[in-house]
DNA sequence: CAAGCGTATTAGAATCATTCTAATTCGTTA
DNA sequence: TAACGAATTAGAATGATTCTAATACGCTTG
């Protein structure tokens, strides 16, 4: 990322924070700063150990406070590992994509249209270089039981227990 | 899932621990039964409160334990929403692929060949009758500064440092 | 410049999933 | 039945994230 692009993007982000009514701190524009300085996708972690080298007595609160104000405003995306537990599947032990409901947290296997996965790690190791072992696609969204009874909460997936 | 494809998993299952030398025991058994029976794709924590209904004093590391023998196995697949840290992109703040390195824990976008993602999302919701508002795309791997300079660790992560 | 107010920031506690540890129990075979 | 290795256990440890309640900051107004 070259330093115009760099520029841009952050006064980018500023304004459209700045357009909510969120104030930009000197400690916010260094949390920015640093998350698009990072071309390593930086964890929160590491945006504080980076942030904290200008502004030492940053709590790694504020770095997950701005991380989030953020994402509300649609100006970071978010590259979930810790969101919530793991899943099992034992029907089908190889990579295949999923739906997952955000409603009732209920996760599908998607059989249509499955990409045909050996050929696909083929052409992506061809196309990048790695050495790719493992494909993950996930579709979120609402499913078709909660569309039709809307709830705020996850509570369809308590009621409809575990069978 | 009908009885007769549940069965035959089933032994299937058995079968791949057997050939490793795994004793199948009572509550290995209805681990296995447990994970094959719910099409909920179950959490740890709901196998166990499923197992325990017949075997009270189970305990969770004995899930675990079980699962990870199936993921060596090959006969779990394991959707991870609980890996390590989340990652942060604010460069690029809509969905999109992602190259994740296993050896040096870098992520990097992939923009060759990247889907079109409204449209892909349109023809999902289409498909499946659900409301899909966001698509995830992972391809895990090894990069190729890993493969030139292979460690068993994620030494390189470190190494790299932050920036 | 001081007072007051609302937001930002803080340290540390709480939570949750997972992994680790060290002791106990089980199952099989001698 | 004894003995051995594997399975299982409870609980502690770990790591990321979220919560909480108190403090600090920055702005505006008097």
């Amino acid at each position: 990322m070259d330093e115009a692009r760099f520029r841009m993007r952050l006064s980018e982000m500023k304004a459209a924070l700045r357009d909510k009514g969120v104030v930009i701190t000197r400690k916010r524009a260094k949390i920015l700063e640093a998350l698009l300085a990072s071309d390593r996708h930086p964890t929160a972690s590491e945006i504080h150990e980076s942030v904290k080298a200008f502004y030492p007595g940053t709590s790694l609160a504020t770095i997950y406070n701005t991380i989030d104000i953020l994402k509300e405003t649609g100006q970071a995306l978010e590259i979930e590992f810790s969101a919530s537990a793991n899943r099992y599947d034992g029907r089908i032990p190889v990579s295949h994509p999923h739906l997952v409901c955000l409603a009732c947290e209920k996760v599908e296997d998607m059989d249509a249209a499955a990409p045909n996965a050996p050929l696909e790690l083929e052409r992506v190791s061809q196309a990048t270089g790695y050495d790719i072992v493992r494909l993950r696609t996930d579709y979120y969204g609402t499913c078709p039981d909660c569309l039709r009874e809307p709830r705020a909460d996850a509570a369809n997936a308590a009621e409809r227990g575990f069978a």
